[in-house]
DNA sequence: TCTTAGCACTCTCATCGCGAGACTGCTAAA
DNA sequence: TTTAGCAGTCTCGCGATGAGAGTGCTAAGA
């Protein structure tokens, strides 16, 4: 992969542009002309047969235009492609619409998930907050009806987890602000591990269920496929000339829809990585068979140690990457700052 | 409309189902072949022209077969076809997966939405629960973090709904208690009318600014357009033979990401009905130009006066409407069941 | 050694014509 | 009122054809 001309690059840059924009295979004699270059579209196709040969380029037949490959995608993301900032007014916007919304964790996601769609025409997936190790912060009992009540816990991470559970006999409102405070005297700070332990140690009647009921709620919020992942913009996606044939259209939807492998992938990605900041997957990267013909450009949220999340894009291979990367690394920054302002105002 | 034959409505009758199944324009010869006619295909042919005549049936083109119109299939699924129940071993297995799930309003929905999906084979759409007379019933308050708060409420309706705020200093968890017991001796009870009357007269300083943000709360609990909306299955839809070409797929998914198309639907259809039950859609029946291509079953659940939320399935105009109309039934009773169930224990 | 002009060659794509096949509509008889 | 028979019509698939686009190669020039 070493040994790419000065040239080489440029024809390989203009190229991936060009059929980004046109997503019509591209010929010699058109990237001359339309980038002005001073050389000749001889010396062009001399540089493209090279470029094929590395597998960078491939022609879809015989005299016809070339397209990028994955390695070449792979490539010009790595070494080519410059990364553009958001406009400043856009940025300004988008703010101008965050500062707007409720001050909560939900309507950002959903919002996030908006934006990402509208400013780079694809379809964008949002995962709701998730936690590493909760730890239990503060618990709320309410009354509902009869002898169901509701049970509300803020963990550390300052994520929020309702539950409704129904317990044995009827207690008051002022009951149950009892058994609340008990909890979060006995409880307080603790892990599932520990959870589990002081459960062991407990009998009496309703503080037993109310404990068995808070550690299930945050064993469940350790598990990634938890909440509603925030999804828009596939409309978008679909009028992409490449989903014409709607197989690839319902191959890409279904990856839309199956959760188990968005887990897996950002699982193996974002938050399995070292480096943070914003993962390009051209392709599937060989690993997502149903990916082949998609590209995703994803980030973490939030911060390590406490709550995190993702948000990303999905398109098709011939996607505007940097567009695409600005705006997502410019949203999830931006979620990221405003949730631990509202964390600690 | 009147005077159809016995024999006509058979043929009707035979020929949306047939093409239901096969999504190919129905001959003469086929019907008779197909389901052993005791009479002749050019008797059929005779029925057909009539049925084309009413405008019930149409030839994509001369010397085809014949495809039924929108009213045709209007007037097969009011009068013609059968509702038939949804097997038992299905019921069962449907309500054994709502057991397993925690007892949670949002994990139904998020489950409706995929049963759904899964038996009709088409796509579903789920809308969260919306109370119409939003009156507040319970209110904690905890501290999350410094000056932050986190107020939960509890509706009437049993709706729960959530919101941070920041307060004026930081007040101790017993102080907050103390405040959440005031405004539920103040405030209890109250929808947004008497709420905003009784903001007048409160000036102290927390208590003024967390009776603001439970009067904003629930006046947003009373738009529609609040929450998220559940969906799946379009990978269903998109892979019937109507969407190969994408322009329709296109537009179709534009409606699943049209909320406002799909408030303003449903507050005609269900919401605005005396008649309850499930409602059928059929082409958007000349008032939503973008459901041309689609027909919509839905039905509400929840009870009127309380809380209540629509479901429904989205396909091609040639789906199974009998399948699709018990299924929506059978999970919007199942859904409503288990909330007043939950209520009242 | 690198670049470029020129040219033959290849492959796609749109178009046309044609024949087979599928159904219908009509007519006349039962 | 129903039915058999038949002519007529329209689609669809197939193969041929020709224009156009773009390449690879060769040989000359820098």
């Amino acid at each position: 992969m070493k040994g790419l001309s000065e040239r080489q690059n440029l024809v390989l840059a203009l190229l991936v542009r060009d059929y980004i924009e046109s997503a019509e295979p591209i010929s010699s004699g058109r990237l001359v002309d339309r980038f002005q270059l001073d050389f000749s579209s001889a010396t062009v196709r001399n540089d493209m047969a090279i470029l094929e040969d590395m597998g960078l380029l491939y022609q879809p037949y015989t005299s016809a235009g070339r397209i990028p490959t994955k390695s070449g995608y792979r490539y010009y993301v790595q070494r080519l492609m410059g990364e553009d900032q958001l406009p400043q007014h856009i940025q300004e916007m988008i703010r101008h619409q965050f500062y707007q919304a409720r001050n909560a964790v939900d309507d950002w996601l959903s919002l996030s998930a908006s934006v990402l769609a509208q400013h780079s025409q694809v379809a964008s997936i949002v995962t709701p907050l998730h936690t590493d190790k909760a730890r239990l912060k503060q618990t709320a009992l309410l009354s509902t009806r009869g002898r169901q009540v509701l049970m509300v816990l803020v963990l550390n991470s300052g994520e929020v987890h309702q539950q409704t559970m129904v317990l044995d006999e009827t207690y008051s409102q002022a009951d149950l602000a009892n058994f609340a405070d008990q909890i979060n005297n006995l409880a307080g700070g603790m892990n599932v591990v520990e959870l589990s332990k002081l459960e062991v140690g407990i009998s009496q009647k309703p503080l037993k269920d109310l404990l068995a009921t808070v550690s299930q709620i945050i064993a469940g919020s350790e598990i990634l496929s938890t909440g509603e992942i925030y999804r828009d913009g596939l409309a978008n996606m679909l009028s992409e000339p490449e989903f014409a044939e709607s197989d690839k259209a319902k191959q890409t939807l279904g990856v839309f829809e199956d959760r188990v492998m968005l887990d897996d992938l950002l699982s193996r990605t974002v938050f399995d990585n070292e480096t943070p900041g914003v993962h390009v997957i051209i392709g599937g990267e060989d690993t997502w068979e149903q990916l082949e013909d998609c590209s995703l450009i994803i980030a973490s949220y939030g911060s390590i140690g406490h709550a995190m999340g993702a948000v990303g894009i999905l398109g098709p291979l011939r996607m505007s990457y940097s567009r695409g990367v600005s705006t997502v690394r410019f949203v999830s920054d931006l979620i990221s700052e405003l949730i631990s302002e509202s964390m600690l105002s």
